[in-house]
DNA sequence: TGTACATCAGTGAACGCGCGTTCACTGATGTAC
DNA sequence: TGTACATCAGTGAACGCGCGTTCACTGATGTAC
């Protein structure tokens, strides 16, 4: 790559960076405008379409940027697990809650715009996450207690924590950084409600046929 | 209150329902303008000054609007259930889903606005749900199974619930009318999801200490 | 290696547009007598 | 009941502003010989 390819290339991320720094503040992707972004970025705003068609075009970029440093944050997870020879639950869900705080930016950014306002960014999101799911599904197939549950439950499963540890984000990221009380009770009922989950899923073939629940007084 | 009083009610009302029809497409609530709204309502911009303040104060009667609706809702279900001395899990989903489909604006609202770009109406929204969870622990208490537990736990149970029910409703708002079999497979999902967590939530204090979960090969 | 030309990331002026908000207004409805 | 005045929901013109996008440009870097 040339000198002017790899200054252009750290334009781009300049932009990139920028966006994620306009959206720092709770505002979606959507309200970001295009020449606010060159001027966080310190270009001419005709400069922008030297690197991206629209915004939109840029949204995607995001998603594809950010989804790639989380891929790389799980598989590092991932060899750590295998090499301690178990899942300790409690220490992933405060592993993952402290990365989520460390890497705010990004994961606001995926929080926001899953169910946000741009369709195009929105579906990049929502494609990323479902790939998110399949991934931890195969994933249980190596815990001797699902390895017998077909894959459909497993998906079912996968998705619902993944959907689960989203929320936590969504919800971790709406305390400021000096309510430690509160982040820490959030981080507790997280690591329950995963704790939950899986002894649900412990349980769920004896019981899968049941429809009913319960019987009020 | 005086037939002037009743027409400026309708016209806030026809304001209010105009945002909902801008959102409709998948657009934030941000994103909306207010002459938009007016024009959608068939009156002038300044008009929208004698209702509100501002795009946030409407943004808050609509949290207020819709959230009233859905409690409406949910009170009918729970006076159902008692009827019926239990909770029957499948169709309790499947009318959720339902509901979900035909107050599609009012949820695409909610769910959206959840994680969405006006941090007011965020708040407010937050707000709203974290009184969903709180009725719903409360609704536990007449479980058998359930009654035996802290209330934190309960807390905890319903939070997951609640928060996986949103999910859902995100989730079937994406699909089209006319995928049918998609939203029959995501309604099955949704019922073994729920199934997992009760499931989860009965054998929850025997287990509630172990720290461990499988032992990979 | 040195020169002549091509490429192209970033510039700067200009445009038309929809926005939120102000202001003075109108005329139907409500109120006091 | 009839009249005179007050209220106030909705009107319409006007404003300054930031927006996305166009265009012709500049000058540093890359390429061919």
């Amino acid at each position: 790559m040339s000198a002017r390819d790899e200054r252009k290339q750290q334009t781009r991320q300049t932009l990139l960076d920028a966006t994620l720094k306009l959206m720092q503040e709770g505002r979606g992707f959507v309200s970001v405008s295009l020449r606010e972004v060159t001027r966080e970025a310190g270009v001419v705003p005709t400069a922008f379409y030297r690197h991206f068609r629209d915004m939109d075009e840029l949204g995607l970029a995001l998603v594809d940027d950010v989804s790639l440093s989380l891929r790389k944050m799980l598989r590092e997870e991932r060899v750590k697990a295998k090499g301690a020879g178990h899942i300790a639950l409690q220490s992933s869900v405060m592993m993952f809650l402290l990365y989520v705080r460390q890497e705010s930016q990004k994961f606001e950014f995926l929080v926001r715009e899953r169910m946000g306002g741009s369709p195009k960014v929105r579906e990049a999101v929502q494609r990323e996450i479902r790939h998110f799911v399949t991934d931890l599904a195969n994933d249980f197939r190596l815990f001797p207690e699902m390895q017998n549950l077909p894959s459909d439950d497993l998906e079912m499963i996968a998705d619902l924590v993944i959907n689960t540890a989203i929320n936590w984000s969504g919800e971790i990221l709406a305390l400021a950084s000096d309510q430690v009380r509160l982040q820490y009770e959030l981080s507790m009922r997280a690591v329950k409600q995963l704790r939950l989950i899986f002894v649900g899923a412990r349980h769920w073939k004896v019981t899968e046929a049941a429809g009913v629940m319960g019987t009020a007084a």
